[in-house]
DNA sequence: TTGCAAACCGACCGACCGGTATGTATACTT
DNA sequence: AAGTATACATACCGGTCGGTCGGTTTGCAA
């Protein structure tokens, strides 16, 4: 049973971790000041260690509550029907038409976090690693499932091109981060798609 | 004319600059404590601030002066012969050969910097915009050249393709830097010679 | 030889950081 | 109604950061 004092509670732990979510994304795990998300959301510092033991938990508990799901459900949709070259194409499509404004001025923040954390936290590294098994996994699983109803080249490695695809797509969102220029994204992508259409089966 | 005071000045300079870039490579900039670097110099304070107005200088001269040559210089290189495809094949497998241990660990200082820094400075911004804008263009032009000598297909767009190189070599070591695992840079790089191979032009 | 400025030293500063200790208000149990 | 633990508030701590500033050394020109 949850008592009202509970769900109170649980607002409380959900504003931290989202308002966290949001100063991780703009400038990385270790410049997000705790004094800054707490002043924002008119919170006291006893509450934040209230949920939270120390920072550290706190960068945990947003990366695997608030950015894990993000890769994992938009791969899982890409690849419900039975063409997954038609599937990444779809996926990225979309993506380049939406969150324009907000993924070209931070990043992917999976990405970011790996890039400033990994060499300098092993817990950080190894959630992100988890994260990227995770969608590897995916990809690898719809390109040998094409493979098998003959529509992806039988000859290709599918954990290769899997590795490949992931690459180049946060290459891509690593260039037009850089450039503050989302045609940079859609570009760059072309070239994955250009890819992908010679990665299927000619029909004899 | 360079005097004997002159001359230890500028080697005292090199120093400095010289650690700071490594320091920068391991933890980033906003990490890298200069008591730290001078520490480790047994160099006072005052000495970096003699050749440095402030820590922003110091880390827009380390990009400048030792990181930016270096993509440059391999990158010319390996457009020395006719074919730009193999080329780039071999300066990837080379890569993957050498410095292992390095870029492993560390990934390319670029592609840190430039999640780390960009969104939150513009002058590293611009000058790594400056860096990528020089790559791109040594890229799309071999990839002209190749087109009229035949070498390369038609009929595909050279700075399209020059984008989605870079996006994938930068999203590789990105990936192998997260996963301390440099075989994973040669899987997905295996993926960028495929994709390379189909850009090549079919004899008649 | 003397004067001077370039090169360097190192103690010190205020700001800010993550984290803690203590206090308090209130929902819940008994 | 009384007692208690949860959920927060606040003042404060030690430590580190980038940066400053007066002083000292030293090569060099005059």
């Amino acid at each position: 049973m949850a008592t009202k004092r509970e769900l109170k509670a649980e607002i409380t732990r959900e504003k931290i971790l989202e308002a966290s979510a949001e100063e991780i994304r703009r400038v990385g795990f270790r410049a997000a000041s705790l004094s800054e998300i707490l002043g924002k959301l008119g919170i006291s510092k006893g509450a934040l260690y209230h949920h939270f033991p120390d920072k550290l938990s706190l960068g945990y508990a947003v990366l695997d509550e608030c950015f894990a799901k993000c890769i994992e459900e938009s791969w899982a949709s890409a690849f419900a029907g039975d063409d997954p070259l038609a599937g990444i194409t779809k996926l990225m499509t979309d993506f380049s038409n939406r969150d324009c404004q907000d993924t070209l001025c931070c990043g992917c923040p999976i990405n970011n976090l790996a890039t400033e954390m990994s060499p300098v936290d092993e817990g950080f590294r190894e959630r992100i690693e988890t994260i990227y098994k995770k969608w590897h996994r995916q990809i690898s699983r719809a390109i040998l499932d094409g493979q098998n109803i003959g529509v992806v080249r039988a000859d290709v490695e599918p954990s290769e091109v899997a590795y490949f695809v992931m690459a180049s797509i946060q290459g891509a969102t690593g260039l037009a981060k850089n450039a503050q220029d989302y045609g940079l994204f859609r570009n760059a992508v072309k070239g994955l798609f250009g890819y992908l259409e010679g990665l299927r089966q000619k029909v004899a």
